[in-house]
DNA sequence: CCGTTTCTGTAGTGACTGCTATAGCCTGGG
DNA sequence: CCCAGGCTATAGCAGTCACTACAGAAACGG
């Protein structure tokens, strides 16, 4: 392991990269988004980088490194929003209903690929990256438990009916989540997909 | 083109065929709706069917025909639900209802793969295969129009509020149901997935 | 019996996969 | 100025991909 790991602020010794790692991985992200982890080969990944194969493996690791990394990046830009619609919101009704409506737009922004790059970019997987699917999974599992904890809190503040279930609830938010990521992949508008988010926000059990 | 279709009541010259043919695809469909289309070797495909590549080609043509019988016979049975829940069901509120409810048990049916064929066994695919991509987009889209179709006439009935709009109704119960799939294949449980169903089916806009 | 037809197993095809050995290039420190 | 260190490009590694040429085996009609 003599790799380091992404760290430019260390001494510079050594001929110096000759291109712009972020950018690099900028275009990484939106060829996973797109394709998908198996299905994006490194002579793709290369191609567009501008580098080749033996740059991005000492640059990023391996090919699964490297999706990680764009899954870590991706948590802190594109898909910041989910999280801060929650955490910024005081209420869970107006959290969950600007989250739904800001992934509205996100999901069909024509600058980037559609949907959810951690909810479509490992689903058909072979048993050797059963990993990387267990890593999005989990992350998954994350947003899930993220969304039961804040309704949780919700229903004990009677910002709901007093019976309501949270972790119903949160399984019925991240099924509308998911499926309108799906539904940006399969072509939906923003418009359709804004429909969908009035209609889940109006589900909402109101106290 | 010298290959004969599926057709086993024609005359039988020459050496029979040693396997089940019907077995075989049934095997095959396990297989792809686990893993996915490109995720699933010809390899994989030979060893579950137990026969040898040669036997499969003069069989089913190639990996693409195969995958696209695969999903026929799977609209017919496992898929069939969907259809006869709108059919059966003379008012589109009990139809949609019943389509949720069942596939919630139907998702998480442990005596197959989880979710739905037509949903997630094509999703990342590289570029020669973006045709099998769009067979399944379009079967998805085929079921969202039927469900609009649905829900205008139940609009038109007096079925709905009378400023319901069938579109966006078709968008959310396909996101739900897409969702739904999503979660299955997560590990949702059936349990969960019903109250996913119930909390849709609420959102229906009552006269 | 023969000849035709179709299936079967063996053993490959070329093209691609993720990944890397090697050698040369360019920088800093001493 | 030299050398050590890290980046670069070329070229190629073993393995897998979907697919098939070939020859033998098993059924049919005649």
């Amino acid at each position: 392991m003599t790799r380091t790991p992404p760290d430019q602020t260390t001494a510079k010794r050594g001929r110096p990269r000759a291109f712009d790692r972020d950018a690099a991985l900028a275009k990484a992200t939106q060829l996973f988004w797109q394709r998908g982890y198996e299905a994006t080969s490194i002579g793709e990944l290369t191609r567009a980088m501008g580098i080749n194969p033996p740059s991005l493996y000492a640059a990023f690791g391996d090919k699964k490194a490297l999706f990680l990394e764009v899954v870590s990046t991706y948590g802190e830009t594109y898909g910041a929003f989910t999280r801060q619609a929650l955490d910024e919101e005081p209420r869970a009704y107006d959290g969950m209903a600007r989250l739904l409506r800001e992934a509205a737009v996100s999901f069909t922004d024509p600058t980037h690929p559609r949907g959810c790059l951690v909810i479509c970019a490992a689903t058909n997987v072979t048993e050797q990256s059963s990993d990387v699917e267990a890593d999005l999974r989990a992350l998954r599992a994350g947003n899930i438990a993220e969304f039961e904890r804040r309704f949780r809190a919700a229903v004990e503040a009677g910002e709901t009916a007093p019976d309501a279930d949270p972790h119903a609830m949160a399984n019925f938010y991240a099924a509308v989540f998911q499926g309108m990521s799906q539904r940006a992949r399969d072509g939906g508008t923003t418009d359709e997909l804004r429909a969908v988010a009035e209609m889940a926000i109006a589900a909402w059990p109101k106290p």
